[in-house]
DNA sequence: GATAAATTTAACCAAATGGTTAATCCAAAC
DNA sequence: GTTTGGATTAACCATTTGGTTAAATTTATC
């Protein structure tokens, strides 16, 4: 990745790739967007297929290590749902067109998704897990499945980007609210995520 | 809707579009999984756009008034939060294909959506926040803005499903074991919803 | 500055794809 | 049982699309 025209090539191919699909982009469309010729494309990355695994394998690398090193902090569970909301949340809003991109073609190529994930995989998160059940022994977090709750947790980061359209509508939000609904979602969802655990006296 | 030749390329047109996308759907693939000629599709339909248009259309007609509808249930937010979890989820279950078909599909064409979707917004949604508001203000709920936590709520629900994928990955599950974690879902999410919202006394 | 190698371009190609058409089939109406 | 109109089919068409190639241009090497 050290050619200039290949980097061209690279972020053109992330603004189509993460904004139509794999099989909305055209070849054609990148090359325009890099402003070079399409054999360019081919020379440097021989298909499309290629291309696209360079795409995807850089947009796990982007998200995936980030949120994977928080589960693994020596801080208490509250201190760290607090954290994971306000990380997710900022490097979503940096990239707010990967969270579509990556669910979806996940769905659609899962054997190449869990290829290129298998590098990012570790045991943070079932550290999180025996992290919960050790403070909930304690008497202070209710009994839940921690699989559960982690789901709804990272599911209430991601949601709302994925949902937006969604939410602009029903919501009756312009571009500007949705911002602002965004931004005040950090504290918002931390509280309520924390509070969600918390055993009542 | 009354012809049989229709219904069986709707039916036909639903599985590939909601399964490929309509990028990634072939009007070949649709014919053969309906067991007619290709041109019965432009017979019925004239195009791939307006047959795309057809499923989508009936895609949102699946989903979104069920879920409209308890919104204006008079019962408590608790019993209303429990009953959404339960009947959201069970609609997911029935039509697993639907939340990645639609968010994507919704994003990749979201004047299209808003045509369609525009006959099944109704202010239901409002008069949850409204009870809400009212219910909070005796004192039992915490202060959160009603919409963040509707969205963590519709978000937890369905995010299960759009992120099937790196859900198995991550918790080592195979299907039944991911089929056992939706089924338990229903009640933990309920559990953790309702706590995340009360009040510590 | 000639030579070789890498890069870039324009033109081209084959396959796939959405869509059309003319002929045929078939059931109902008379 | 002939006619009529919709349903169905096979063959075809134009365009798009990913990919190739051979020539040209630039860059690096000596």
């Amino acid at each position: 990745m050290e050619n200039a025209t290949e980097l061209k090539i690279i972020e053109a191919a992330k603004e189509v790739f993460q904004k139509k699909g794999y099989d909305g982009a055209r070849m054609q469309e990148i090359a325009d967007e890099a402003k070079i010729n399409k054999a360019m494309l081919h020379y440097y990355f021989r298909t499309k297929e290629r291309l696209f695994d360079a795409v995807l394998q850089q947009a796990i690398a982007t998200i995936f290590p980030k949120i994977m090193s928080i589960a693994q902090e020596e801080i208490s569970i509250e201190d760290k749902i607090r954290k994971f909301v306000h990380t997710y949340i900022d490097i979503i809003i940096a990239n707010p067109a990967l969270p579509n991109f990556i669910f979806n073609e996940m769905t659609q190529r899962p054997d190449k998704f869990r290829k290129y994930i298998s590098h990012h995989i570790s045991s943070n998160s079932k550290m999180f897990m025996e992290q919960y059940k050790r403070e909930a022994a304690k008497g202070n977090l209710i009994e839940i499945e921690p699989e559960q709750f982690f789901i709804s947790l990272v599911g209430s980061c991601i949601f709302p980007f994925i949902g937006k359209p969604l939410i602009k509508i029903i919501m009756k939000f312009d571009d500007k609210e949705f911002q602002n609904f965004i931004e005040a979602r950090k504290e918002a969802l931390s509280v309520l995520m924390i509070n969600a655990v918390k055993k009542k006296k």
